[in-house]
DNA sequence: AAAAACGATGAAAGCGCTTACATCCGACCG
DNA sequence: CGGTCGGATGTAAGCGCTTTCATCGTTTTT
């Protein structure tokens, strides 16, 4: 293993090819400036040198730096996973690295490691939900950072968005509970604080809810931590604590937290849908395997980001570049919501 | 909007601060060498001109990139997520970004992912595992960057590990089975080839076995994908169709195929643990709340990915560093697991 | 046959930092 | 007081590439 201490350089190949450092450069950055004879010795020194460019030369001199950023909330959204394995994917088929960073839901460290990025050099970078500080924007701005938007379709036009309406999503999932019958509401929520995806989830059922009349009562409104199944289970609880009456139907802003409404119920002696129709968004893969099967909406991870992918691809190419329109995120209604159970309703209040 | 074309330079601030460009880069990289009052004339400086270094240019001229790159199998595995998440969020406070890039288990997409990164001049790289093809490891040594592996304690000793001996746990679990009296066993895991930890659980428990005279039989033993719940819903309905009798025990090499054991073997109206007990591994978040709460390995993903980060950052600092010893991977019982039912013996009932 | 155009190549000037090395100045010593 | 030391700073030479521009031999045009 004891190996030249110095690395090769792009002059060693030159040298060893009989061509000047020029041509060996331009073998790789356009191969067909140069004449096969030319070309195929600097292949071969490069092959026998073992030969890999410095990265950081490459990007200083040419101002490119062939790297794309990722800013997340948190990687323990199985969601987030899929979305940057299939950016990942796509982009290292361009030659593109991913610089990744995770920023817990913090406004001062999402610009600070922003910050970091653009020191890298990042072409472009990802982010998550419109919602950012200003400082942030203020930062691409300022060092003419393309950016795309993603998991939301956008609502101001101000950024290009690749991802679904959350908002549309979650009106046709109450549509879908209202057309079952549903009269009497409870949710449980994430921790909105800065989230405008589930704010417009949120948003979505509210005002779904309000053109039929219907307000979902503060008692049968609970807030949680959105990353365990415990969540949901510990929002149910209040929401029946709460009060003698039990809402017909339950809206939850993801999967993970329906899924632990479902298990507590069950647990409860709730009877699913027939008591209780419980509803989710994402569809996790566990979704579909509960019992029972949770109603939700698909939300289109993977799609997004091999959309995110191309859109960079080719706005780097082209310095410019359509987003594709608003994704599908279906809802997908499985058996955990019924119609309303009429001896459930309201008023009347039963034991538990 | 409408900002400079041409970005700040470190020569810009130096003009600005009234110091030599040789200063400001003290400044930056070590305050201490620099008075006072040049300090923080040349951080007024920076302020003012909303200076960002051109890390490309640091990267060169320094040779250090304070860049770090990881290569993972897919980001679809929450645990995966979960590490890398408490991975970048270590690297950051000590200023080092991470490069990720997914390589779906194909070898040459991993050499060719670890060239990129070298390329990019990352200053270390961590690897899930220890089974990579040699010439990833040349590239590595050829090129002086050091390694750490982790999701393993490690076999050979020719690599830096950090993580849990997934053997240990395999044998500890399938302990755990014998104790309660089961005789006979069946197991479904994943797709092995290359995947050194998954092997090494799965040696655990037929090594184990071994030593009491017990063998899984072939149609007992299912291979599959394991990504996914159905893949452990398929695995059991594969064993129970190859033959008349079947296993008391049945154990699996990832929660998400356990989970779909347990899901499948209630629809089957098998009881669990009473008529088959089901064991999984990594305790994910859905374990516990699983009907019944599976029995399972916890898998330290966080704190593996904590510990990466320190001895990277130990390592970068000092140029050598200590791995923490193996990590605990305990065994969690749950319900999913109990005393086999002597009615269901393989050849003949009889007593404890 | 001369002019023009072209394709292939090399020379060399950066890209924006870091870091010897040199320099300067005041403090401290005998 | 001259000499020495050490802290603070500046000068300038790179780091390993890309890219402009010039050059040169060859082909095409008229």
């Amino acid at each position: 293993m004891t190996r030249p201490h110095k690395p090769v350089r792009l002059a060693d190949v030159a040298r060893r090819a009989r061509v000047s450092s020029a041509t060996v450069s331009r073998v790789l950055n356009d191969p067909l400036l140069v004449s096969e004879q030319a070309r195929s010795r600097v292949f071969r020194a490069i092959e026998e040198l073992k030969w890999i460019p410095n990265g950081a030369a490459k990007a200083l001199a040419s101002a490119r730096s062939r790297t794309v950023g990722i800013l997340i909330p948190t990687l323990g959204h199985q969601n987030f996973g899929v979305l940057i394995d299939a950016l990942q994917r796509e982009l290292s088929r361009a030659h593109l690295t991913l610089l990744l960073a995770c920023d817990e839901a913090s406004p001062e460290r999402r610009v600070q490691q922003a910050r970091k990025m653009v020191e890298r050099g990042i072409e472009c970078l990802v982010l998550i939900g419109e919602s950012h500080p200003p400082a942030l924007f203020d930062l691409l701005d300022a060092y003419r950072v393309p950016r795309v938007i993603t998991y939301t379709s956008g609502r101001d036009r101000r950024h290009p968005c690749i991802g679904f309406d959350n908002h549309a999503a979650s009106v046709q999932l109450t549509r879908h509970l209202l057309s079952l019958g549903h009269r009497s509401f409870g949710m449980i929520a994430h921790l909105v604080e800065g989230n405008d995806r589930i704010q417009q989830r949120i948003a979505g059922v509210q005002e779904t809810l309000r053109k039929e009349g219907i307000t979902i009562p503060p008692a049968h409104y609970a807030q949680v931590d959105s990353r365990y199944v415990t969540s949901g289970r510990d929002g149910l609880r209040r929401i029946l604590a709460a009060r003698k009456d039990r809402p017909s139907a339950l809206i939850c802003t993801n999967d993970y937290i329906a899924t632990g409404a479902i298990i507590e119920a069950r647990h409860l002696g709730i009877a699913v849908p027939q008591d209780l129709s419980i509803a989710g968004f994402d569809d996790t893969d566990m979704s579909a395997h509960l019992n029972p099967p949770l109603t939700t909406i698909r939300v289109p991870s993977r799609e997004m980001g091999e959309a995110v992918a191309r859109y960079i691809i080719d706005y780097l190419a082209n310095g410019k570049a359509e987003t594709p329109g608003p994704m599908e995120a279906p809802l997908i209604v499985r058996e955990s919501t019924a119609a309303a159970n009429k001896t459930t309703s309201p008023r009347r209040s039963r034991g538990r």
